[in-house]
DNA sequence: CTTGAACCTACAGTCGCTGTAGCTCCTATA
DNA sequence: TATAGGAGCTACAGCGACTGTAGGTTCAAG
């Protein structure tokens, strides 16, 4: 009923997502579906600029859409008290620590590889070594399989 | 022609590799294809073994699974300098250097969230005030878009 | 010889986007 | 008012690195 003023690339541009994201949130729920001109094109107005910031917020925090979903539905119903919002970002924190240890050790590894490689021959290549054989390692556990990048 | 006596399964539990893995492995060209039985069901010998340990270590190890390709590559042909191999484990321990440093501001945030959450309503939750509010937080960088989990 | 666990292929789904093709629309300028 | 071209639209494919499923076949123990 107010101004739905912004157009989707405004929107991208103020909240640094790109205009395909955007619409895949729509697609997904995570946005709720905006007005539309005559000619069908999307038009936005200030609580979908909060609500994507929102949603962008949590994004750089390492928060799953899945986990987003569900504190957005605690914000939105703003009656029930936010242990569940609290239990959500503990659980974050908790990943987010045991990330960071797995990739602690990983570092290690990695150093121990890359400074004994004398830089000679692949025969004498530490780094192939390494990875050739486990037990030349500490055996830390690494990563549990994860996507790599 | 030696004795090609492992099977899939029996692979799989060796290097505790799932055997769909493998076969994604074989398919994407970083498996060698194994004899076949009469019946067309793969046989593995210790190369086999090797290689699978080879690869997992290296995913173990974060790298990407093209950079295990480059890897494979120069521990085949044993004759170029380890020069290669060096800059692909250096790079990959940059890659793993600024992901924790991304990962630390990011706990550190999650942090001051979830203390400052008293445990009330919604409306005075701080996970979600501070998620609507990026003011809120020390605008360290987060994570870039990045896939979460 | 029978049983059933393990194998086979082929393909869909995961997550969170990103990119492309082939259109239509909106708006600024001439 | 006509036109050009940037921005929008939908639908779908692709990424990485697997994982899961359906529907069938093979192998080895009893």
């Amino acid at each position: 009923m107010m101004e739905q003023s912004y157009t989707i690339g405004r929107l991208a541009k103020d909240t640094g997502c790109k205009v395909q994201t955007i619409r895949y949130y729509e697609k997904v729920g995570l946005m709720p579906t905006p007005d539309r001109t005559a000619g069908n094109q999307r038009r936005y107005g200030a609580r979908h600029i909060e609500r994507l910031a929102f949603i962008r917020h949590g994004r750089q925090l390492g928060f799953p859409l899945e986990a987003i979903r569900q504190l957005l539905r605690l914000a939105d119903s703003g009656e029930q008290p936010c242990d569940s919002a609290d239990s959500i970002a503990r659980s974050q924190l908790q990943e987010v620590e045991s990330r960071i240890a797995r990739l602690l050790a990983l570092k290690a590894e990695l150093n121990r590889m890359v400074e004994q490689c004398a830089g000679g021959q692949v025969a004498d290549c530490r780094v192939i070594e390494v990875l050739s054989d486990h037990s030349q390692c500490l055996h830390v556990n690494h990563l549990e399989p994860e996507e790599a990048h």
